[in-house]
This record gives structure tokens, C-alpha cells and sequence, in this order.
DNA sequence: AGGAGTTATGTAAGCGCTTACATTTTGCGC
DNA sequence: GCGCAAAATGTAAGCGCTTACATAACTCCT
């Protein structure tokens, strides 16, 4: 046992060589490895010459680098990873794009990752990106499940919160109290005080349940409340707008007016209001939020928030790289958000009959 | 120069050393570091006291793996690359979003990169892909930059063409020229003989090309053709779909039934129709192509063909990994899409009056 | 107790690339 | 030509993990 015999090996005996190597590179261009290395990474400075023949010989052997290796000998993999709540949620999908058309032109690649709304699940994929190795990751809104920072700040990974505003975390967004306030002053200033919201499921949603907060406020300035039953919770889908709306009618009193959590949702409530028979928005108003491809495009075209979806991906890019790289960057980015009116939203009705008379008094706070 | 000095050098000593490694785990758990790697990966029998003892170090240091190290000695990444046409088109948004939660499932992960429908972006984004390490490869269509599959074979990297049939390539999907039949039959037979057609951009697009000439073969076996001036292409987006059937609005005849590329392109057509005082289906009737989210919500809800999208990703991934884990797969994969009739399309008006009576003649072949 | 076979575990090579440090080459001034 | 400084390049360690092969431990049978 101590006199443990030297012996030689053969690692993967069987294994493919197909792949051209930085090494078989380095021989067919007479140069070192770190040569090729510097040339293709274009970290120091490489005469012309060997230059040119590093180049050529990477064209006439069809070089692929490999990634894994680079990743692990320099540390970075040149990926940044994103969870958000839903790939499929348009608004998020706006975003992403811009962030990994950004990101591609600066070399990097983007991964990215959902988690339904369930900061476990955000927190397992956080977990899973950063064992693939991410150079940074972008997150959705300030809630999140307490281990999640704490680890990112272990492995060291830049991070940003996105579609928020944060006293603490990197962040850019926008304030989500105000802009439900936004909305909400808005058809109070059109006169509207009976105002139902269909929100999306807020449950470990901040920015959903602080735009609901936010029109509470512009309602309590004012002496009035938001009743239990016209608070709605949906999922963002258009089906879902539809039977939120129907649930709104089937209410003892009815809303002049209802804010919709996202355009998904004002579709399908204005479909609904208009298959009982309701005009749009001469009896009941409308607003959305996002401003998606289709809200100015509907019937009406959709009063809605507009965001800048592609600058939360494309500032966010900037952000992260910028930790990365080591340059200098701004821990919190504002965004403008734009209410956007089109036709989905008027005065109320003057002297309705939908039964709101009787329910105005029980309004007031 | 003979007599090199041998030296002993410091690799990083400024290396921050926050990470655990395999290695701390295998001292921590009293093991050797492979038997710490068959734990995690479970390619070998391990004693469940020690199994016990290294997955107690994993938890106690918080031990994240390094993908890349993994990746680099495993020569597997347990990444799949997609590239496809645009990340925002919403029919692969759909099938991206499945393939990713199967993979997900399977203890993959998704990259996806787009092409903009540019065959050279699309090698450009697949070389990147594969040299940042994919286990294997998504591909939209059967057209491709001619060193594409080439550099598949030579990287020996498994990839399947989506959407489309294939004659020699790994494929899913369906017969786009039978689907484009398949809605142009279903106008003629509702009486139809003056049909446009609202394309997606063709260049470099087999499928929407293969859906065209689709339309062109039923209209030939009836006697009929597809005029030049109501043959129209416009990027999938709702607005491109409204100025399209202002185009075809605008042409010296118009066609009574138009056949759209999708049901974006499809939505802006029917808004522009009745923004131009016609009545869909009564005096114009309009298909689309897809099935989205929105399209049975429309006004009139709409007729479409619908493809499985979510099938396409979760058939694709199966190819895929089967390949990768030597798996029996099948070559091709045929996906049923199926005509959604809803209300956009009725038998054409009796004795129009939007001068087809003068053009009937010079479309007969 | 010894031998054979099976199971469990350790050793060490190496995956492909990067880069700190060492060495060589080049250019300039005297 | 020599000396010095700067530029260019090479050497070799090592990033963290996997796994082929070697060795040790265990079990069963005679």
C-alpha cells in the first residue's frame, strides 16, 4: 500500500476527436496556445503577421471554441440568466427580447428561465442558472423567497430586480403605487367614482398588488373605497378578463368604470361587457395596462399604461454587463410609464340606471 | 536556454475563493471526490452511509456546481439550443415556452437565439450556440445556409428542422403546402372563386412559400388562379395586416375571401375591412393561421388553421434527448393541424357588387 | 481460513482553455 | 555595437469536475 506503483493511464480511450482544438490552432498557425488565445479574445497586443495566421488557420480548420472550457479557465461564462413570472406574458416576452438582442451584440448570451409566479420555483431556477454559471441575473419585481439574495451574494452574481423600484437592490422600474394611482385619477377625473379593478393574481405578485394599493389611495383621497366585490383576481388571460367582467355585472351594484391589471384581461372584460349588452365605454369604461401590440388595435382602441418593456430588458443588460465588466452604474433606473387614452374610457353616464344609486352611499369611507 | 529554469508559479493569487468546490464537499463528507460525483450524478452504486454523509456537506456548504467544469469533462452541457425566425412571433413563443418546460423537466436547458428569417443569422447564432456547448439543436424550416447541417455533422450535433416535413433531415411537423390547400378548399367550397392572400414574408420562409403554392394548387384544380395584384406579403404584425388588405381593398377587383399568413396579419386585415365599411364575413370573408390566444375573441371570432405548437416543442425535445441519450427516435414526426371554423368566413354575397362580375373572366386559368 | 466473485471506493489523468509570470524579440538612443 | 525599455510571445499551472482503471472491502461458498 505505501509503495503504490506509478501507472499510466489512457483517459477516454474510446473517445471522438472530431473537434479542432485551440491547441491543433496553435500548431497549424506556429504559435503558442496563449497566442490564439490572446488573438481570439483580443486581450493583448499580437503582431500583425501572427495575426493573420491565427485567423487563417481557424478558417481552414473550422474552429469551434469551446465554451465550457473558456468559462471554466476565465471564470465567466458570458451568460446572463432571467426568471420571470411567465415567458409567455407578453410584456415579459418584449423585454427578454430586447435584453437578448442586446445581449448578442455584445457577445453575451441570454438563458432564460420561468417561474410561475412562485418565489420556490424562482428561487430553484435561480439556483439551477447559477450551477450552469451566469455572469449576472435579472429578476421580476422586489418579493422573492429569503434564500434567493443571500446566495446570489454568496456565489457573487450582480442581480437586478425589474418592473420595481427598490430602497436596497439594484432595480429598474417604476413606481407600482403610483401608476395604479395614475390610473385610478384618471377615471376619477372623468368624473367616474364607482371603479371596479380586475387585478392578476397577486399572491407573491408586488407589482400587481402595489397597483391595487395605489388605487385604493387615489380612492381614499377622495372619501371613497374599493369594495370587496369589485376586487377581482385573474390569471392574465383574455378568458379570464371575460369572467372577471362577468363576475362584476353579476354584483348587487356594478362599476362605471374597471381597471384591468393588463390588456389581456381589458379584452376580455370588454367582450363581456359588450355580450351583456353593455356599450363600451358609454356605460361601463375600460383601461388596460402594458400597451400591447393588440390594445390600440381593439374595439374600442384600448386606454391603457403604456411601458417601456424594452428599455426594463435593454437598462437591465446595461446594468448587469455593467457589474461585470466593472464599469460605473446606477443601482436604481427609473423608467417612464405613459398613460396612453385612446377610446376605452368617458365621463360616466349622467343619471344611471344600473343601480348605482342605491350603492353610492355605502362608498363613502 | 538549454538549462530552463524549473519554476514554481502561483496560479490567480488574487482569486477570490468564495465558491465551494466538489472538492470541499469531498473533505468535508470524508470521501473522495468521485465518489462525491456518482452521488450527485448517480452513475454508480454508492453506500448509502456515505451517500448520506455527502449529501449532508452539499447542504451544510451550500454547494453550487460548476456547470462549466461539468460540461468540460462530461463533453456534455445538458443545453439544447433553439433558433428560431423571432422570439415575439407567438406560435413559436408557444412551442419555445413547452420545449423548455420539458426540458426543464428532463434536467435541461433551453438557450434560444433568433434569425430575424436571415439563413445567415441563422448559421451565424448556430455556430455561436455550439461553441458555447449544446448537447443539440432546434431548427425552424427546412431552408438553411448551405454550411449549416455540414457544421451539425462535423460538431456531430443532433437537430431537427420544426414546422416543417423533411425528406432526409430529422424532422416535426406538417405539410405546409396541404394546409395552405386545405383553407383555400374550404373557401372554394364555400363558394369562393375571387381569393387573396395576405402572406407572411416569403424570402428565405418555406413555410409560408409552401402555404402559398398550397392555395395556388386548389385554386389550379378548380380552373382558377392567384392574380399578382391580390398576392400580398407583410411582416406577421396587426398593423402590416390592416395596410395589406388596404392594398388588396385598393386593387382594380377585389378578391371576396383572403387567406392570411397568420392570425396577427389576419386581425389587422379584418379591422381594415371594416374600417372600410365592408362586413366580415358578409361582404369579405378572412382566414388566419395559427390559432393564438386572441383569435377566438375577435370580432367575428375567427377561422383559422390550428397548429399544435406546444407538440412541436415537446416532440422536438424528445427527438432531441433521444439522440443525445441514444434513445430510439423517429426521423420524422408528423403534428395534425386541424381547420377552426368560426364565423370570419361565409359563402360569398349573391350577385356582388364590389366589381368581381367584371373580373371573373380573366381569372379563369 | 482461504479463495472467488461482486460491490464500493480511491487515484490520477485530462477535458480545452486562460493567464500570471518568464523569456525572447524588437526598436530606439547613444 | 551596446544598453535599456517596450512589445511580443512562450511556458506551464490550474480552473472544477468526470471517469477509466486500480484497489480495497465485503460476501458467500467450500
Amino acid at each position: 500500500m505505501e509503495t503504490a506503483k506509478p501507472t499510466k493511464r489512457k483517459r477516454f480511450p474510446n473517445a471522438s476527436t472530431a473537434g479542432v482544438s485551440l491547441a491543433d490552432v496553435a500548431a497549424h498557425a506556429g504559435v503558442s496556445t496563449a497566442t490564439v488565445s490572446r488573438v481570439l479574445n483580443g486581450t493583448a497586443t499580437v503582431a500583425a503577421e501572427a495575426m493573420e495566421r491565427v485567423q487563417r488557420a481557424c478558417r481552414e480548420l473550422n474552429y469551434v471554441p469551446n465554451g465550457a472550457a473558456r468559462a471554466l479557465s476565465s471564470r465567466r461564462t458570458r451568460t446572463i440568466g432571467a426568471v420571470v413570472p411567465s415567458i409567455e406574458n407578453a410584456g415579459f416576452a418584449v423585454a427578454i427580447g430586447a435584453l437578448q438582442r442586446w445581449l448578442d451584440a455584445e457577445g453575451y448570451t441570454l438563458i432564460v428561465a420561468s417561474s410561475d409566479y412562485d418565489p420556490a420555483a424562482e428561487l430553484r431556477e435561480a439556483s439551477l442558472l447559477m450551477s450552469r454559471g451566469i455572469d449576472g441575473l435579472l429578476l421580476v419585481g422586489g418579493e422573492h423567497h429569503p434564500d434567493l439574495i443571500p446566495m446570489l451574494a454568496q456565489q457573487d452574481v450582480p442581480f437586478i430586480e425589474t418592473w420595481t423600484l427598490s430602497d436596497h437592490h439594484p432595480c429598474v422600474g417604476f413606481d407600482n403605487v403610483a401608476a395604479g394611482r395614475q390610473l385610478a385619477d384618471y377615471l376619477l377625473d372623468l368624473g367616474h367614482v364607482d371603479i371596479g379593478v380586475i387585478a392578476g393574481r397577486m399572491r407573491h405578485n408586488d407589482r400587481a398588488s402595489g397597483r391595487v394599493a395605489g388605487v385604493r389611495q387615489a380612492l381614499e383621497a377622495r372619501g371613497l373605497r374599493l369594495p370587496t366585490e369589485w376586487m377581482i383576481e385573474r390569471p392574465y388571460r383574455i378568458l379570464e378578463g371575460r369572467l372577471a367582467m362577468k363576475a362584476l355585472l353579476a354584483a348587487p351594484t356594478r362599476p362605471t368604470a374597471v381597471i384591468c391589471g393588463n390588456d389581456q384581461l381589458a379584452f376580455g372584460a370588454i367582450i363581456e361587457a359588450r355580450a351583456s349588452g353593455l356599450s363600451v365605454p358609454a356605460d361601463i369604461s375600460i383601461t388596460g395596462f402594458n400597451d400591447l401590440d393588440f390594445a390600440a388595435f381593439l374595439d374600442p382602441p384600448l386606454t391603457t399604461l403604456s411601458v417601456p418593456a424594452d428599455r426594463i430588458g435593454i437598462i437591465s443588460g446595461e446594468y448587469l454587463l455593467g457589474r461585470v465588466l466593472d464599469r460605473p452604474v446606477l443601482r436604481v433606473n427609473e423608467i417612464e410609464t405613459r398613460l396612453v387614452v385612446r377610446a376605452s374610457a368617458a365621463p360616466p353616464r349622467k343619471g344611471n340606471d344600473n343601480g348605482n344609486n342605491k350603492g353610492k352611499g355605502s362608498r363613502r369611507s
